[in-house]
RNA sequence: GCGAGAGUGGCGGAAUUGGCAGACGCACUGGACUUAGGAUCCAGCGGGCAACCGUAAGGGUUCAAAUCCCUUCUCUCGCACCA
């Protein structure tokens, strides 16, 4: 019987679903296992990106369930976001409906690589049986002052009228229109994450199941600093401008002061000055310039004076004012101390504007004069110009200046964050509304408990120019005050779909929507919190610091009670191909470039570096194509046998047809023996075998051993494969033993009935089938994981390596109990090392228990 | 610039705690079967005639280094004028 693997798929695809055999319940009887994926956008059809991230999130479900937990392993649709609405306004097809019809075809697509979701637990973030909670969790937010409205600027199309994300901007144009983009100032929401700032730093070093670099990332955007807040005292006039600084050892070097162009006061310093004018040209002229292109290291440094001075504390030099455009507005106070001799901005300032230069920090190796200085010195020294700090290393100075400070009232200690509140407006209609009411009378009033959800409308029109289409629908914004009753108008922003990701998993424990309030807490109890999370590592910062300080508020809320989300995180690598190209169309897709010929005109293709699958690239593998020519046990086993889960996949279509081999071998292998084994019981426990029956037992129960660890330990799938590849082989290996040896054929049913388990969470349907062959009736995905024998397993003899000087010499076997002495002196006595060893002195013999034997000579 | 990670045959990758480098697969070569083979099975496959040499390069620690330490180079990712 051929291996068909469309035929077979399907039928238990069906069976799974019919039978509902990966429905969970809580059950506290059995230990729970939650194990996740990061959920789909439906963008339309699923990628291989998903493929590979489903998959090995699967193999790790099925593997547990087997293993005997009760395994939790849901899926839903992050569902709000820009693109419906730009298929909107390009193809004039609802969000809502455009959403759904992906849906549907992406989980029929799901459904079709087979795994082993629980569907009844389904969930997609832009229903209102979804949203309802966050936005009660939104007002409560608000309640507490986790959720508030503050003015801010944005980037801002005036075309089209609407907030332009950073990655919107495209060298200061809008991507849409191509209009200049300008700041804008608008009233936007925030979440308070700066409230959990501290426990979100010090959870980092508490979750050792997370990726190193996940962590690293998530502290380094948090970037908190130590140092201290000095008062600059002003010339002239009364108050200090207050800098932060973490360099406070070259606070004697201090010459001159910056402040950020958009600083309040900029102006303030400026007004009534012959420079006002030039100052006010000045800030508008900074305030245009491109927020990417002002980050940039290349950027031209400016500023201008502000004809004012202010005193150094510690020198009581006068220092110059001046407003530049490199000065950061919302990182510590927005002004910074300059110290040209020692900060490379500074320095570049300074030479322009040919300000002084003063050393206060001289190399061990040499002398700085600050005359002749071509770039600031930025490394380790002693103080210099510094009073009584002289003679001390910059390093070990900083407390004792801060303290200085401090007794001195000049300056405190402080810490500074990089990480800026959450700001979650968006002034788009594909999301969910923030349930708030502007009143005249009362002023921002949350919408009533009862009144909740606050449904998006679906009768609004999309306008190409963009702008938010609830603003422009009277009857979604007018409302009345749940306050005072009267007139009042419904906010028209949305709520960043980041909100909605930060507590799907929450969901999913509890799949019904009319709990109160929203999430049923002895479910969450049992299954939260999550014990592996699978996803890709563009989120490593965003979305799971967002789930991470969403988590915080519910439990401070009471509605959970854990204090982190996700226990285990994996980061698996993205899929890649090498791209290809006609010198003439431009990149091809693998099927117009099939035989090295573009398809159009029949020219050489161009091979390309290898890159992420993208369209733009065409460098894409449909995974429909996989499954109608492989099945979707091929697509599951090649994600996972050409490189482990973290590492970036390098696609090959002949990886793909080694796999697809290797799947047919087992098939071949196993409906050969199949007639023979069917009626053979397994019962090899007073069976002493010998030979090649001996080894392929022992060879069965190592694989069981290696398979086993690789996944537990480490979710090295592609060497648990390989192991299982070698066990066929091994099988293949064997004479292939008459109909009436049973003893024989028992060995081979083990050995195969080994590999098909060991197999079944990764090859389900083909699995399944052979384990209905043997005559087996329950699923196998409900048998439990084979256990190994490691009598069985071990080695009768070990081979020893004979090394010397570490170099290997010679070989030799013997028993695993051999005596250490006597291991030492066979080595000593083996002919190839009599020969190398007869004119050396020998120093020492080193034994290595099991593995070998070094000995050490002196010429 | 700062931070993190990586660099092993023609290729993807193994080597789990410092102990036989190259498992497994792909590609390739040869053989068998065959009217035929792009199927299948079997064998070979780092370099070198060899002694030997080989894990980005150089140095070090060690009886022993792909693995640990130092220096350099390259690549990937993240942050990036954060004071």
């Amino acid at each position: 019987m051929k291996y068909e693997p469309q035929k077979i798929e399907e039928k238990w695809q069906k069976k799974w679903e019919e039978e509902q055999t990966f429905k969970v319940n809580e059950d506290p009887q059995k230990k729970k296992y939650y194990l996740l994926e990061m959920f789909p956008y439906p963008s339309g059809k699923i990628h291989i990106g998903h493929v590979r991230n489903y998959t090995i999130g699967d193999v790790v479900a099925r593997y547990k369930r087997m293993k005997g937990f009760n395994v939790l392993h849901p899926i839903g649709w992050d569902a709000f976001g820009m693109p419906a609405e730009n298929a909107a306004i390009e193809h004039k097809i609802h969000p809502s409906k455009w959403t759904h019809e992906n849906i549907d075809h992406m989980k029929k697509q799901l459904k079709r690589m087979g795994f082993s979701y629980d569907w009844d637990r389904e969930v997609a973030t832009c229903e209102p049986e979804y949203y309802r909670w966050e936005q009660l969790f939104f007002i409560w937010m608000y309640e507490k002052g986790l959720s508030y409205k503050k003015r801010s600027s944005v980037n801002f199309c005036t075309k089209c009228d609407t907030v332009l994300a950073n990655e919107q901007v495209e060298g200061g144009l809008c991507w849409r229109c191509g209009t200049e983009v300008t700041e804008k100032v608008l009233d936007q929401w925030f979440f308070k994450i700066t409230a959990y700032i501290e426990e979100l730093l010090e959870y980092c070093d508490r979750l050792p199941g997370w990726p190193e670099r996940v962590m690293t990332m998530q502290k380094n955007w948090i970037g908190k600093s130590y140092g201290c807040e000095v008062d600059f005292p002003m010339v002239g006039s009364e108050g200090a401008i207050k800098v932060f600084t973490t360099r406070q050892d070259t606070l004697f070097g201090a010459t001159f002061m910056l402040v950020a162009a958009e600083h309040p006061l900029v102006m303030q310093l400026a007004s009534g000055k012959p420079c006002e004018k030039d100052v006010r040209q000045f800030v508008e002229k900074v305030k245009k310039q491109d927020k990417l292109m002002r980050t940039s290291e290349y950027y031209e440094k400016e500023g201008l004076f502000l004809d004012s001075y202010c005193k150094n504390p510690l020198t009581g030099r006068e220092m110059p004012i001046f407003a530049a455009n490199f000065v950061l507005a919302d990182y510590g106070t927005g002004c910074v101390m300059a110290v040209p001799t020692h900060d490379q901005r500074d320095f570049e300032f300074a030479k322009k504007f040919n300000l002084p230069l003063i050393v206060v920090i001289q190399p061990k190796d040499r002398e700085l004069d600050a005359e002749k200085m071509t770039e600031a010195y930025v490394d380790e020294g002693v103080l210099v110009n510094s009073g009584q700090f002289n003679g001390m290393e910059n390093t070990k100075v900083l407390e004792a200046i801060a303290d200085f400070l401090e007794s001195e009232g000049k300056g405190r200690r402080t810490i500074q964050y990089r990480l800026r509140d959450w700001g979650i407006s968006r002034q788009r209609y594909w999301g969910a509304p923030i349930p708030m009411i502007n009143c005249d009378k009362c002023g921002i009033v949350p919408v009533k408990e009862e009144d909740l959800p606050v449904v998006l409308p679906e009768n609004v029109v999309f306008r190409p120019e963009g702008g938010s289409p609830l603003a422009a629908l009277p009857e979604f914004v007018e409302t009345t005050c749940p306050n005072c009753g009267g007139p009042a108008a419904r906010e028209t922003d949305t709520m960043d779909t980041f909100v909605e990701s930060s507590w799907y998993f929450d969901r999913y424990c509890c799949p019904d929507h009319d709990v109160k309030p929203g999430l049923d807490r002895k479910a969450l109890d049992y299954w939260m919190p999550v014990d592996q999370y699978i996803g890709g590592i563009e989120h490593a910062i965003l979305h799971l610091l967002y789930a991470r300080f969403y988590t915080k508020v519910l439990r401070d809320f009471g509605v959970i009670g854990v204090d982190e989300p996700f226990t285990n995180l994996l980061t698996q690598g993205m899929v890649c191909k090498e791209t290809m190209k006609c010198k003439e169309h431009g990149y091809l897709f693998p099927e117009q470039a099939a035989d090295g010929k573009c398809h159009i005109c029949g020219q050489d293709v161009i091979i390309g570096k290898t890159e992420k699958m993208s369209k733009s690239l065409k460098n894409v593998i449909d995974p429909d194509y996989l499954v109608q020519n492989y099945g979707a046990d091929t697509a599951r086993i090649f994600c996972l046998f050409a490189a482990p889960p973290e590492k970036d996949l390098e696609w090959s279509n002949q990886g793909v047809d080694g796999s697809f081999r290797f799947l047919n071998r087992l098939w071949r292998i196993f409906d050969d023996y199949l007639e023979d084994i069917k009626a053979v019981p397994i019962a090899l426990e007073n069976v002493a075998l010998e030979g090649d029956l001996k080894a392929l037992r022992r060879k069965t129960h190592q694989t069981i051993r290696k398979v086993t660890t690789d996944i537990e330990d480490r979710f090295h799938f592609n060497t648990a494969i390989s192991a299982v590849m070698e066990l066929v082989n091994a099988i293949y290996a064997v004479k292939r033993p008459a109909a009436d040896e049973k003893i024989a054929l028992a060995v081979i049913r083990e050995a195969l009935e080994a590999a098909v388990l060991l197999l079944a969470p990764i090859v389900p349907h083909m699995t399944e089938e052979l384990w209905q062959m043997l005559g087996h009736e329950t699923s196998v995905a409900d048998v439990a994981w084979p256990e190994f024998d490691p009598a069985i397993a071990s080695e009768e003899a070990m081979t020893i390596v004979v090394q010397i000087n570490g170099k290997l010499r010679s070989r030799m076997t013997v028993p695993v109990d051999e005596d250490a002495e006597k291991i030492k002196a066979d080595a000593l006595a083996d002919e190839k090392i009599v020969a190398l060893t007869k004119d050396a002195r020998i120093v020492k013999v080193i034994y290595v228990p099991k593995k070998l034997v070094n000995i050490v000579v002196a010429s």
